[in-house]
DNA sequence: CGAACTATTGACTGCCATCAATTAGTGTGG
DNA sequence: CCACACTAATTGATGGCAGTCAATAGTTCG
């Protein structure tokens, strides 16, 4: 159904000498790695890439991989039998992904932009793991990070507006633009207003309004349909409502 | 403003000897640890009891503990600045509370029925970690599984209707319950209408509703006010609409 | 330049919230 | 033990925010 584009080139091994210029280190798990153990990392990862809409992996699928995002963004979804959707996330460069209770991914993760990838094998990242204290340290760090952000998505799907919704979504998305070195006033947004609605458990012509309403207060401004100027930003935290 | 209650006799140290016999062991993070390990766990640390409606932490708060619940049923939740309330789950017998990125805790907790738990200083607890990697394990695999129960929880509030998320609600609980020896069919509600609400992003009124409906369709029959007998399963699943 | 898709805007609907009244349950003191 | 007060739960009536349905405008790409 859904293929996956990967460059012939970029197969096993193709990491070690590349990481210490890679751009996406710093915001890494494998930062904390040092010399030798990043070595054995990257001997057992592949370079990969992914085309804008293609899936990295589908929702049941055996969880076989663990991945890190060096360059682009995916989206983490979930379905209902009935096709309803819930977007849970979305991964910026650096973001580790394959922490997974079961044996089978629970949730499908979709390239929005073209994406880079380090890929490892589950069974060698666990090996890795377990002989590397800072590495775990470093996901459970990463875990604790995740849940919060999850306890404070909670509380926006649970009880804000969509007004609050649409408000807290682009600060987040500023932020964490900025933290990786973007502006902090022009917030690209790769995904479209459904992945948006989906994400904030509105509908696309909510989010839309909302968007519009903001362009009327001259708290933003939209360029193109894939980027928004931050005009007010305390406006924004203001209508955002805590938190 | 809100009072910790605890027997004096239970001051620390009061863990190692009766670890062995502790209802909560073989839920607990603990089971993971051999004697010797258990022995240091339980000499850091402490046994306290609240009362209900007792706070065992403020929203705010230094972080200074962690927690393993023994016993009783505490709540989770995060405030915003207005008063709106998002209560963010349930912990039973058997769950461990501790896992928070910050210096300070970002949510509050409330015992809802008489609670044991075993407090830990976060420093030891910390130190204690370090040197034992079958803890950090365990720690990591728990988070796993909050992290997919949070998931799980962001497609209710994001996607669900009303009655599809109080049975979602009932039949998680019903399975929480019946893992912890408890039965499937009776399911006890430990906290009130206001607080079902307030985790399922709905009002009281709408939650009472859902249950009279499910009353009237015979798949349920409410015991009292504070517990549910499971009639028909299998229609409560279909009306719970997939995980 | 036209087809196909996405975004925006408008009109209307409906689910759940709000407001309000009644009932049930719980604890206290006579 | 029961009457009273207080709180929580239920049920009913109404309203509003966001959803649905529909039409238009804007983008992208062949």
């Amino acid at each position: 159904m859904l293929q996956l584009t990967q460059t012939p080139a970029a197969e096993a091994g193709a990491c070690p000498q590349a990481c210490e210029a890679c751009s996406a280190r710093p915001f890494s798990i494998c930062h904390v790695l040092p010399h030798p153990d990043l070595r054995r990392l990257a001997d057992g990862g592949a370079v990969k890439t992914f085309a804008p809409h293609t899936a990295l992996v589908c929702e049941g699928e055996p969880a076989e991989h663990v991945f890190n995002i060096t360059e682009g963004v995916v989206m983490l979804y979930r379905l209902l039998t009935d096709g309803r959707r819930q977007v849970l996330g979305f991964l910026l460069k650096g973001d580790f992904l394959g922490l997974t209770a079961g044996a089978a991914y629970d949730l499908g993760v979709e390239a929005l932009t073209p994406v880079r990838v380090c890929r490892f094998p589950r069974p060698a990242f666990r090996r890795l793991l377990l002989e590397t204290p800072q590495l775990e340290q470093e996901l459970l760090s990463r875990a604790s990070d995740e849940l919060l952000a999850a306890r404070a998505h909670l509380t926006l799907l649970g009880r804000k507006t969509a007004i609050e919704r649409v408000c807290s979504f682009l600060l987040h998305l500023a932020d964490r633009q900025a933290r990786l070195g973007g502006s902090a006033e022009l917030i690209e947004l790769p995904m479209t207003r459904t992945d948006i609605a989906d994400y904030l458990g509105l509908t696309p012509e909510t989010v839309s309004r909302s968007l519009s309403m903001l362009k009327r207060l001259k708290a933003v401004l939209t360029v193109g349909t894939d980027a928004v100027r931050l005009l007010k930003r305390e406006m924004l935290e203001d209508l955002a409502e805590a938190a």
